[in-house]
DNA sequence: CAGATTTCTGGAAGCGCTCCCAGTCGGTGT
DNA sequence: ACACCGACTGGGAGCGCTTCCAGAAATCTG
């Protein structure tokens, strides 16, 4: 490194110039108790005087705490930078962290098997507590960091049977109002389009919609698994509209899946809602801006950044009974498909 | 905080289980010579039968380097992290990262004016150096850090008279590129909706686009200005329309704004590009999916990002003839509106 | 006014690491 | 045989801060 400038002035410095005693300096500055006026005085006098700005470093080694936290993406950072869901559980998580005076800092895998040295960094007292977003569904990490002692807070009900608390959209009851809702508009056949097997999230969905329709005494067999993606959500219509010709509703468990089975109904000539209606989930961007406008499932993205960020904070008190994890409402977003 | 599980192994203990001094473990964990086989050996055992791993605030303390950077946001977080820009830039910084061993960190202000808190933050240590990501104009954070003596690369050139070195884009020459174009096409009068007058990029392309029409002879009084709003653009647009009537192109300096002409003109019956035709600046999602498909100047977001990172890291170094700041060329995609 | 508090203060021992320095030990050269 | 040099090692002094502890000074009891 280059030449670093002045001198960056000590709590030392800051004593001598004030005329006490380093314990004395600390006590003002971090606004301890038991300090005469006049000694309060003449160090906050030096400090403004030599400009002193405590060194973290140093008080973190001291107080064995660092004031940061980290937000961790166990997924390669290429793919998830640009995914808006990330963004807006980063946006929540910074809301969820102003006053705090926490620092966040990013940690996203470089190479594929980057976890190692995520996990060293992580457990190396770099940081107090992590956020997880694991998309993946076996993901070791969430487990090796609990098993080190660090707080840890998932995005997302984690699909191995570990102990680690998770905050997560209510995707199971979510999935369930979707059945309900078209149960009441009168619909008689309604399937669904669901996630992956492997996922927490497609699961969820699944069962929350399966649950909804036996309890009804319909059938729960309209089923077609996709991978989320538009395409897949396409293939997936064509499925059910070819296995089940009286369909007339389907609950699908993505925005951009549902935005495929739109297409998919429009080429067909079929009509949204008259004659098959449509429920996403997620109420995305896309869901509002589409045509015909989605009716869909909302669930509060932000809202789960924020509330793992409380769930760490609040785990660093110590705060006895704390809820293992946290599932969010979601609320039915009436627009024009269904 | 909680009861913290198990704990966590020291220098010490390795070099005690190990049967060296802790100077000796220390050498062979950091890859040190002069030290015997034996040794290294039995604190090799030593680390993996304790699990160590070093604790990196004490060597950061020790060393006086911290091994992270920070991506420094001025604006606020929430504004910023929808922004499809930043994402890109924060790509490019992660991918510009790999393989340094530094970490991120992510600093966005939280209020309006937590500048001092980021200020006091960034120059007590915590971090080597920091990324400016600075969209306004007159911020008066970089002067601070480069004064506070710490490495600091910024994204876009500062309207400020400050000597920080910066990575953009090259608008100017992109502009003129977008001009170039226009007249080569054998257009007759080309307009501009420029950018704002109080900041870098707005005054940049705008003076490129200047630059290129008067050393062809042409007029360079069809200027319009707008703040890199849809809205902006549309209204930008209309006032153009008006003023000159044989307008046959225009130069807009972003997508966004550029869309927003396009509405205009398709409003008004106007051909494009037959009656005129439209160049946007940044080749941003948008240009490519709009209708028509727009023709636009694409800056090289991500490189950007890689850039910065790259400039930081060689200003550690200490390289000594480095250029104070760099532009990244720029590149007119050809589509369908001109 | 002696004695018990209650402020206030500085010394010193850490936090876990790096790194300089003085030293030990074998093996060369003459 | 001597000095000498290179590989190796451990002691110890920091890095800049917090915090325990014991002692000094000021204040309060009856």
């Amino acid at each position: 490194m280059v030449e670093d400038g002045r001198e960056i002035p000590t709590l030392d410095e800051v004593a001598r110039v004030a005329g006490v005693s380093r314990s004395t300096a600390s006590r003002v500055i971090n606004g301890r108790t038991y300090v005469s006026a006049k000694a309060r005085e003449a160090v906050a006098q030096a400090v403004t005087s030599l400009g002193y700005s405590p060194n973290m470093l140093a008080r973190s080694l001291a107080m064995k705490r660092t004031n940061s936290i980290a937000l961790v993406v166990s997924e390669h950072g290429d793919r998830v930078l640009g995914d808006p869901f990330f963004a807006r559980v980063l946006r929540g998580v910074h809301a969820g962290l102003a006053g705090s005076g926490l620092q966040l800092v990013l940690l996203m895998a470089q190479d594929e098997q980057d976890h190692g040295s995520m996990a060293t960094y992580l457990t190396s007292g770099h940081v107090d507590g992590a956020l997880v977003v694991s998309l993946h569904g076996e993901d070791p990490l969430p487990a090796q960091l609990v098993a080190s002692g660090l707080p840890v807070v998932l995005c997302g009900r984690p699909l191995a049977k570990v102990e680690v608390p998770y905050v997560d959209s209510d995707n199971f009851n979510g999935a369930g109002q979707a059945a309900q809702y078209l149960i009441d508009q009168g619909r008689r056949l309604i399937g669904t389009i669901a996630g992956p097997r492997d996922m927490a999230v497609g699961i969820d969905r699944l069962s929350g919609w399966r649950r909804t329709l036996s309890m009804a005494g319909r059938p729960t067999d309209a089923i077609a698994h996709a991978d989320f993606s538009l395409e897949g959500g396409m293939a997936a219509m064509e499925q059910l509209l070819t296995a089940f010709p009286a369909l007339d509703a389907v609950f699908v468990a993505s925005d951009l899946m549902a935005i495929g089975a739109l297409h998919v109904l429009r080429g067909r000539g079929i009509r949204v809602p008259e004659d098959v209606a449509v429920v996403g989930f997620d109420d995305s961007g896309l869901a509002a801006t589409s045509v015909p406008p989605l009716t869909t499932v909302r669930q509060p993205i932000e809202e789960l950044g924020r509330t793992m960020t409380w769930r760490l904070l609040a785990q660093f008190e110590g705060d006895a009974d704390l809820p293992p994890s946290v599932l969010l409402p979601t609320e039915l977003i009436r627009r024009d498909t269904a």
